[in-house]
DNA sequence: ATTATCTATAGATCTATAGATAATGC
DNA sequence: ATTATCTATAGATCTATAGATAATGC
């Protein structure tokens, strides 16, 4: 059995107003809603394993078979418990489970069996789609800097401080968006081991930008060099504290309580950092303190 | 096997020279150090579990046998593997044990039989200590709250900001102290369970005290009651997010990058807290920013 | 023929218990 | 007699592989 009694999965959030809109870099693409983007594959993350090694026909894998959704029949043996048919290829389904139960209960405690009850299938048809369980925890973990990676080497109009408040704001947002506490993944402590390294250098790139932007600051340019690395630090772990802020508060984030609470955390990394009230100009002087 | 392959141990950190001293609430009293303690026996860890229910003499189980280091013979069948004689009582030395792997590798991939090793007894035998994988699991996770939760109350001289400035500036060195990051056990996915309420109950706690003193800061104060909570809780997202930061510097850390890292952590909360340098007078006016 | 699934299972765990054993204490 | 340890093991997993099967595609 189960070593662990499970929390009780889901209660969401009270309270659900709206919002006025703010200048923002990043679109509105949840991490986990963008990490289960059927086009959103990436080198190395084929679609189903080939299963003749070496024979991998580029394009033969396109046509209709993989397109869910519509009510036609698919190739390949019926599932063994039928289901009302979901939006997701099966192998969206495998990783939108095993985030789901990742996030929960860890890696270790999650066993592909649990995974391949929740995405509707048996236990060995995962490995129709990946080489192990380590495959699933590392294209999660990818596809979840991923998006900050991508909004962090976009950024450009604007003052340091403008842009340092930027990509706090949206990576805030990221971790705070989607159904399931994507962000937990970074705090399992599998993903210290050599398999997810690919993750790490990511996640230090990532880091690199925070300071690189803090230098490029009038607060971070006046800093020693040692005191530049330690703030740096600091400021990461505020915006990765927000992860453990949000699992406090578990289930999906209504969406004006992830907004103040992204324009807090940014704000708040900005007193951080030291950047002065008078080096913040107007654009993002208007979603500031009401009281 | 084991599944993923293991970081290794203990890289020690670079760079050691010395720091002034300053003025402070806690003690130089290291979590782990303090949380192996032969005395620190709080009720409901008793010694070794009573084999015969019911029939608990208290202070029987108090003389030579209990006291390890002496080269006396030991009562009770020798171990298989002969080893140095520790310090350690055995119950410390399961305990060692299993904040090593639980840090590292986690709680659910850590088998009792790996502690066992490491503790230089048999699996079976931790079951003469503890009644199951999880109570260790949850006098870890206590007694590490609990030197917090006991600088938080004895807090008392100096002005709010002051002592919120101690608070944290505490809490930064307690997460730092000790051979293993201890606190990397609040982030196992394990912990939000039923079994470790009581952790999550002292923690609560320890939070709510960081609220009370945010209030009480004139800045704190300035806030409506909905972004004082925000704040505190990013307040206390900083805090944690220090074990962050150590985990991603393994080993132990020197104890002046230690202590360089805890004022910067709370110099840094109290500006991400809104505190103005003028709320912040001499005594820890000193150690400040070097530029 | 190709594909997506299935069933079955080998082999390696892992936790906790039962009960034996080798010391000291009296 | 008491204690701290041990050996042995039941029972329940868990991952990954082998190979069968039931669809569609041609």
């Amino acid at each position: 059995m189960f070593p662990l009694t499970r929390p009780p999965v889901s209660r969401l959030l009270p309270e659900a107003h709206s919002r006025g809109g703010r200048r923002q870099v990043c679109e509105d693409r949840p991490v986990s809603a963008r990490s289960t983007q059927p086009g959103s594959t990436q080198p190395g993350a084929t679609e189903p394993r080939s299963t003749q090694p070496g024979t991998a026909q580029p394009g033969s894998t396109q046509p209709g078979s993989t397109q869910p959704g519509s009510g036609v029949r698919r190739v390949g043996r019926p599932r063994a418990v039928a289901r009302p048919r979901s939006e997701l290829s099966p192998r969206e389904e495998i990783l939108t489970a095993a985030a789901e139960l990742f996030t929960t209960n860890g890696y270790a405690a999650t066993s592909t069996r649990a995974m391949a009850e929740r995405a509707g299938i048996r236990q060995a048809s995962i490995y129709h789609y990946f080489d192990g369980k380590e495959d699933i925890l590392a294209e999660l973990l990818e596809s979840t800097v991923r998006p900050s990676l991508e909004t962090a080497r976009a950024l450009t109009g604007g003052t340091p401080e403008q842009r340092l408040w930027e990509l706090c704001h949206c990576d805030a947002r990221l971790l705070c968006s989607g159904p399931h506490n994507l962000g937990a993944l970074y705090l399992l402590p599998e993903v210290r081991t050599e398999r997810f390294a690919a993750f790490l250098r990511m996640r230090g790139e990532l880091k690199d930008t925070y300071r690189r932007l803090l230098a490029a600051t009038a607060a971070g340019a006046a800093l020693t060099p040692a005191d530049r690395a330690l703030r740096t630090d600091l400021l990461f772990a505020l915006i990765e504290g927000v992860i453990l802020i949000r699992r406090d508060a578990p289930g999906e984030m209504a969406a004006d309580v992830l907004e103040t609470l992204a324009a807090a955390t940014a704000d708040a990394a900005l007193r951080l950092a030291g950047v002065a009230d008078r080096d913040l100009p107007d654009p993002r002087e208007a979603g500031r303190g009401p009281a």
